[in-house]
This record gives structure tokens, C-alpha cells and sequence, in this order.
DNA sequence: CCATCTTTGTGCACGCGTTCACAAAGACAT
DNA sequence: ATGTCTTTGTGAACGCGTGCACAAAGATGG
């Protein structure tokens, strides 16, 4: 997963463990496509298995919501649908600004899954004065001296940090200042934010250390009890590991350099 | 955390637990800044506030490396960077090729922070024969049907899935047929994969439907206590809240539509 | 060489998350 | 109405992860 929290103890925010939270989503994408599909009905091992998770789990889950199930036939799909909307807060309209418009804000500005769940793209800002006013997936960029603004009109209460690592943390500070308390990272920085503010971040390069790991330590494995030739290993040399390598990206980990 | 891991029930990795993983390349970044900065050494404490983590977490972390410390100085910032990027098989080259070559995909292939860390894109490749040749960050896109044959000839363990979510479970089974043993997915679907490859994903949506329950049980609390007025509380219509929603994007989190 | 001070490395306890296994609940047939 | 069969909801046990608190280790100064 190419998510951790930030912050945060695990507190069970009202009885609804944080891991169950996470899982919400992943249901309610199953449970769309069934609902696609008009099936009526789903058991809750047909629908783990669809969401690629165990089922004894699945029911828990769903326990913290409620019993909306019912013995002997599985959970009906369309209510269920609308009670993971009404929990996760899919039902009421939350505007969202990215800030930093590079190559990934661009991509997130054009995502097309935000209003559907819910999300609408309030705002795109940049701090370079030659995109202010070019359009990106139809919504004009405007000027990063505005932030405080847009924010406030729009009633803003979370947001994208796209920005390279060096000016996220300013930027955060702004956003947190002007009443954003939600906000979804993707520069490759430890962001501080006051409490009651929830950061989540994504990070490529973070994601890609650990397939690394598990990925070298199934070569090595291998070459235990068999030779010694791994896949693709053309090992660096290993006494100036750390001496090559570049500055630490100061671009989000999806953003071009 | 934008991230979640896929299967692997926490195997204990050679002793060092998974947890402990996923926070290695967050160390990693704080010290390679330590680095730059010419700071030869480290306390537990200071590294533990960069990294925005409890210091006694990170002294247990590096206790599973080994004891690189010494006790009432602190770490040597070099050769903690050199051991943590060999622990993570850093210091070993890793070619990548990325799968879906979208709005993501092309911000993936521009993000300079690949090659400082041992990552290397191998290939870019797209099933429309309209990109072919087409050069994206410099590297031509290569048409979907040489897949096999690049995956071979370049000796690459790792596949970034940035494709639409339909093809992504087809494009998935002709990487690990391949030979490919991580996957990274940024599709909005679950993969299935053999015993043996590791999976992980990232999904924008997942991560704002977080925060957006978060952000609902906040401004719940807030009301229960003064007035009703949320932030944006424009309340969506409630009774057909999953009626009213497109079919689940069938684009990356992160792709236009 | 000894005392003091700093900082690591870790034993221990606690809490969250996962999974098993089963009793309770309801559908359905007769 | 009664019995059977399916599937939920959950009690209980277990294991991992976290954080406290402290002993051991080494540096530093006299």
C-alpha cells in the first residue's frame, strides 16, 4: 500500500476501528460493481473474497456499523452501498483544492473518479505566475497569493499537496491556517500539523523501497539453494551507496524532477 | 496512508517485522538530508523528529539491523545510509517498467527520484499502437504486445499497473507469467497474484474517502457542541446516494477519465 | 583511574487487529 | 408448525506493534 497514516494514535473515532476505516472503501468499490451488475444480494464470503480479504473480517466490519445483514441470505447490496456512502461521509459534497500543478496535479485535476464519490474539485493552484489563468482538465490555475481566499469562499476543508518537498510544509501551513484540516500529501516530506488536523500521504518512492526489500530478499533466498545468479542482479558497488546518490527528490515521488 | 499492503499475512521477513519495513525509507530520507547537511551523526531523538516517529520505534527498528549506534553519541549518519540502503537492496540496480502510459503514467515516468534510489524505468508500454515510439521522459513507449520479450531482455522484477482498472488483472497475469515478482498497482482494482509475488497498492480515492470520514466525524463532534453549520456542509441529497453515482472509475486513482 | 553524563538497546506490559469457531437467527421446504 | 440448512454476528484466543522505563555501554572530564 502506498499509503500511511501520519499522526494519529489509532484512536477508534466512534467505535469504527481506523482499520475497518480503511477497508470502508474497498467494499464499497465491490459492492458498486455488484450493484453494477444489479445483483441483489451478496454473502459476505463472496464479497471478502471480491474485496481480497477474509471474510470472518468483512463481518466484523460491517458489526461496527450496524446488523445489516441477514442470516441465511448475505447483505443486501444497494442498502449496503448506501450505508458505507452515509459512513464515510460519500453523501455530502466536499470540495477539494490541489495545490502544486506539475505533471501529477495535472493528472489529479483530471482524475475523473473524484465526483462520483462525492469529491469536487474546488480549485487548482500554482505558485508560478505563468500558469495562473491556464485551464488544466477545464478548471482555470490560479495564483497561490489567492489560497486564503479560494479556500474560505469554497468552504475548502481538505487538501492536495502536489507541491515539490521544499514548499509543502509553507503550504501546509497555509492550508491548516486558512481552515483546511484534512489534507492528502504527496511531497516526499514529514508534514507537522497541529491537532486535529489528519494528514495521509502517498509515496511512490517509499512504496518502491519496500517492494525492493521483500523482492531482494526473495533473489537471496533463491540463490540459497540454487546459484547464486539472481534476476536483474547487477549489484552496484556497494562501498559508495550513499555517497552517489542525488539529492533527496524535492519533487513530489509521482512528479518529473 | 495511501498505501496498503496486499496478501502477506506480516511473515516476519528475516526477523525484521514488516512494520519496521515500511518505515526504513522514511529514516532513509531523513538521514540522506542529514547527509547533505555534512552532519556526521545522529541521536536517536533528533532522527526520531525528523522522521516523525517515537524514538524508542526507531532505536527498535534499528535494532533488528544490528546495533549501528553508539551509546552517548548517536548514529554515524553515513554508514546508517549505507546499511539501510543495503538492508532495502538499494544498492542493487532495479529495473522497472511501467505499464499504461495515461497522465500517470507519464508523471511516473518523468519522477527523477527513481534513478537516486537504484530504480531505473526499463521501458514505458501502452496498449494504444497510437503511442508507440511516441518518446515520454525521454524513453520511446513500446507497444503492449513486446511485453514478454521486454520483460526478459531487460531482467526487469518489478512492474508499475497504471492502466485503466479493466485491463489492469489481464496486464498483471502477462507480468508475472513474465517473470515480474512486485507489483505496484495504481488501478483501482483488487489483483490476484500466485503465491510468491508481492503486491502493493495506491489509491487516491481510498485515501480521500478516509479522510473524508475523518473529516464527517468532526464536524460532527463540532456540531454536537455549538451550532449545526459545518464547513461545506451542503448536504447531499441522502436517499439516493448510490443510485446516483457513475460506474467505479475504470481509470487509475490518479488518471483522467 | 574513577565518576558522571549521555544515549543506546531492550525487557515488559498493554492494546489493537486478526482469525477461528460457534451459537443465534432467519429463510425455506414439507 | 417444525425441522433443516445457510449465513450472520461475535466471544475468545492469539500475535504483532507500540511505548515506557531502565540497565548497560561508552564518551568525556577531572
Amino acid at each position: 500500500m502506498a499509503t500511511g497514516r501520519t499522526h494519529r494514535p489509532a484512536t477508534r473515532s466512534r467505535g469504527i476501528p481506523e482499520a475497518t476505516v480503511a477497508r470502508l472503501p474497498l467494499y464499497l468499490r465491490a459492492l458498486t460493481a455488484l450493484s453494477e451488475r444489479s445483483v441483489p444480494t451478496v454473502s459476505s464470503e463472496e464479497l471478502a473474497a471480491a474485496a481480497g480479504v477474509n471474510s470472518a473480517k468483512l463481518r466484523k466490519d460491517f458489526s461496527y456499523l450496524g446488523s445489516y445483514g441477514t442470516r441465511g441470505v448475505g447483505y443486501d447490496v444497494e442498502y449496503l452501498v448506501y450505508q458505507i456512502s452515509r459512513e464515510l461521509g460519500l453523501t455530502q459534497d466536499w470540495p477539494v483544492v490541489i495545490v502544486g500543478i506539475g505533471n501529477l496535479g495535472a493528472a489529479l485535476a483530471n482524475y475523473g473518479g473524484f465526483a462520483s464519490r462525492g469529491f469536487r474539485v474546488a480549485a487548482l493552484i500554482d505558485a508560478d505566475p505563468a500558469m495562473a489563468g491556464k485551464p488544466v482538465a477545464g478548471i482555470p490555475v490560479q495564483h497561490s497569493d489567492d489560497l486564503e481566499k479560494i479556500i474560505q469562499d469554497n468552504g475548502v476543508s481538505i487538501g492536495v499537496i502536489a507541491t515539490p518537498a521544499g514548499a509543502a510544509q509553507a503550504v501546509c501551513d497555509r492550508l491548516v491556517a486558512a481552515g483546511v484540516t484534512s489534507i492528502l500529501n504527496f511531497a516526499p516530506t514529514v508534514l507537522t500539523v497541529p491537532d486535529g488536523v489528519d494528514v495521509r500521504k502517498v509515496d511512490l518512492s517509499i512504496e518502491l523501497q519496500i517492494l525492493a526489500f521483500h523482492e531482494q530478499r526473495k533473489a537471496g533466498e533463491e540463490a540459497a539453494h540454487s546459484d547464486g545468479t539472481g534476476p536483474a542482479a547487477v549489484t552496484r558497488e556497494e562501498s559508495d551507496a550513499s555517497a552517489d546518490q542525488g539529492p533527496d527528490g524535492d519533487v513530489p515521488a509521482v512528479m518529473p524532477a
